[in-house]
DNA sequence: GACACCTGAGCAACCGTTTGCATTAATTGG
DNA sequence: CCAATTAATGCAAACGGTTGCTCAGGTGTC
């Protein structure tokens, strides 16, 4: 029923292939012969299907774009920012939301394999040999993941979680409690090596509890849990958890920050609308959109190699293109739910000034970048498995 | 690189069709040479290229989902549900986001109308008109909508805004404000409608204030607007302004409820977390996504019409596939957000009780069902330019 | 005036499938 | 034993485009 090049032809008595080409190699056609074309296509409402030509040119002009969860609203503006990125260069990004079932991202890359040019894998859960193997059937940036040999954007959460850490140390806690998220989480690693790393550090213990689903449910699940850790202060794996917590926590009798704080992770929007509004490590979510997006497409179309926020690191040539780890800078933002510690008592009223930043990247201990060391968990409470 | 059916073909010894077969019909093809098929295909890693399948089949197992703003938390139950519905009839869902952006909309339509089998259109921005020219492109099925000709799925917020508007005059509120939400949305003229004549029956007044942007942003920018209209009670667009103008009423200094009362619309899980909790009315907005791919693909696969909560409307043959109309019902929550007005003060202690609901539908006046009427506003502070 | 060169357009093969039809072999009925 | 049916497979034409190649005609050069 919609027109088709041959109808186009026809209509203006030309042959097919100069159609064609008058879409997609206007300077090859004769410019009066072109807008004949051009007139009866408008008047036919041709427009190309972009499927067919994907068919010969091997080039569908979409990506796709896997999210573990989008009623987290950690993913939207990385949604939002990766959409646009793709926009500018006449791409469509096709969105597929996986429940943080691991079996679903494997069934959804298959499904997508052939209908894009490649594959934004965000936040993934399945192991790292799976991932290997997908990406032979489809380009493949991972988000928030290191699998070795593969383009990868993360967030440093690793930093995000010490900065945490000690800012709560240097509040006067030492009982620390960590939310961990789900299993299978890269991030989630990461946070609990630095975290762990950081709390050793300041000479204060650190319970770590977990697995957990990342959302509010999983935060609220788990009041009782880390009021019994006895920790006067809790790291949650993002923001949601955070919130879920602090209202578990509210109704145990618990004042945050009185006598808990809490800090989340990811400054989401709502972040700032709970009351007490939530102190957190914010995460570059638009940049690492808009990054991975460019790194996927950085071998065809016009180089645009727009740098993201924070420090590229190591860049390996591999097999043929470059395949590159971006690591994005994480920072701490300090509002109201985390205040002194039971030690530091009466020394401040409320909330911490944001003039307490103990020590930044102290020297003695190299900050955790670096090749992937295997195991560097210490105080882990429950394993979990994790592929290489 | 990836295999392709011939290649299968050549290591089964067998020609392309019976490969095919294999797949799509595997009765027409000796089981042993299926099995012998099937192996090869598994060696080869072999997986049939959809969009190849899609141009000769005319259909190709994916639906379209353009979403205003994947951002607000609204959408992603109705996403979810769109997704597990459609998975179970072997389909994929490809999410898009407009950004609130009426041409956003209908350059995604275009894009998306080749890669898929049809679009569903939520709560869309454009006109009308335009939608029904999108239609002759593509099958569409619209959420939060009614145009005349198209399957649509709405929840009848008009039934929910009235409910809303009769609880806040139940609890002694005679001035009301209705904050508005964005322009094009068909969900706003209803509201507005219902609320306007639900105000005058009860003999209560409503200022209208909008249009404004669906976001927290929005409802936290009318605070001083809301103050200056006088009113003690407003119901809100969504639950979204609803928070954000709980919070910009309280840095006004303003308590909610004992001040002023506020209710929202939606039911995002979030309305459970602010403090107060936030009264609001639940839509169904899971039930919407199921309802629409049921819609989409009524015609098509094995007949499991499973119909929505709620009750069906009007359903009307139109040229040759049934283009029905399915209204959602909507239900008021009470929590905490709302209290007793200035005139029934020292009446009641805190939130009121779901016992009042004055005269449903009073019978003098027709209820906002039928056919749509022009300008039925009647307060309306700003006009909104809506298609037909 | 012959030659090379360039421009613009047509021809046809191809991308990876599906599917109506033709072909062959095996089975059945009479 | 032959005809008719059935089952299993092959053949080739689509689907809607793209693209390397060929070809005709016009222009410029010596």
């Amino acid at each position: 029923m919609p027109a088709t090049i041959r109808d186009v032809a026809r209509a203006s008595g030309v042959h097919i292939s100069t159609v064609s080409r008058t879409f997609s190699a206007p300077h090859l056609v004769n410019p009066e012969t072109r807008n004949r074309v051009l007139a009866c296509a408008e008047d036919l409402g041709y427009r190309p299907n972009r499927a067919a030509r994907a068919l010969i040119t091997g080039r569908t002009h979409n990506i796709g774009l896997i999210i573990a969860d989008i009623a987290n609203p950690f993913f939207p503006p990385l949604i939002k920012a990766a959409e646009s990125q793709a926009r500018q260069r006449d791409y469509h990004i096709f969105i597929a939301d996986t429940n943080e079932d691991p079996a679903a991202e494997e069934d959804l890359v298959h499904a997508l394999a052939k209908q894009v040019d490649g594959v934004l894998l965000c936040s993934p859960r399945m192991s790292n040999s799976l991932i290997e193997q997908l990406s032979r059937e489809v380009p493949l940036v991972v988000i928030n993941r290191q699998v070795t040999g593969l383009p990868a954007v993360v967030m440093d959460v690793g930093q995000g979680a010490r900065l945490a850490v000690e800012h709560l140390t240097g509040l006067g806690h030492r009982a620390l409690a960590l939310l961990g998220g789900p299993r299978g989480s890269w991030t989630n690693r990461e946070i609990r090596r630095a975290a762990t790393a950081a709390a050793r550090a300041a000479d204060a213990s650190l319970t770590v509890l977990g697995p957990n689903p990342p959302t509010e449910g999983g935060g609220l699940a788990m009041a009782e849990q880390v009021r019994r850790t006895g920790a006067t202060a809790v790291l949650a794996y993002n923001d949601l958890m955070a919130i879920g917590l602090m209202e578990g926590l509210d109704s145990l009798g618990l004042r945050v920050p009185r006598d808990i704080s809490v800090v989340g992770i990811d400054d989401i929007a709502l972040s700032r609308l709970t009351r007490p509004k939530l102190t957190t490590v914010a995460t570059p979510a638009a940049a690492a959109g808009r990054t991975a997006v460019d790194m996927l497409l950085q071998h065809d179309g016009s180089a645009s190699a727009r740098a993201g926020r924070g420090g590229g690191r190591a860049s390996t040539t591999d097999d043929r293109r470059t395949t590159a780890q971006v690591s994005l800078q994480t920072e701490l933002v300090i509002r109201d739910s985390t205040g002194v510690g039971p030690a530091a008592s009466a020394d401040r009223p409320g909330a911490a000034a944001p003039a307490d930043r103990p020590g930044a990247a102290s020297p003695a201990r190299p900050g955790p970048h670096g090749h992937p060391d295997p195991g560097g968990a210490t105080t882990a409470a429950t394993p979990e498995s994790v592929a290489s």
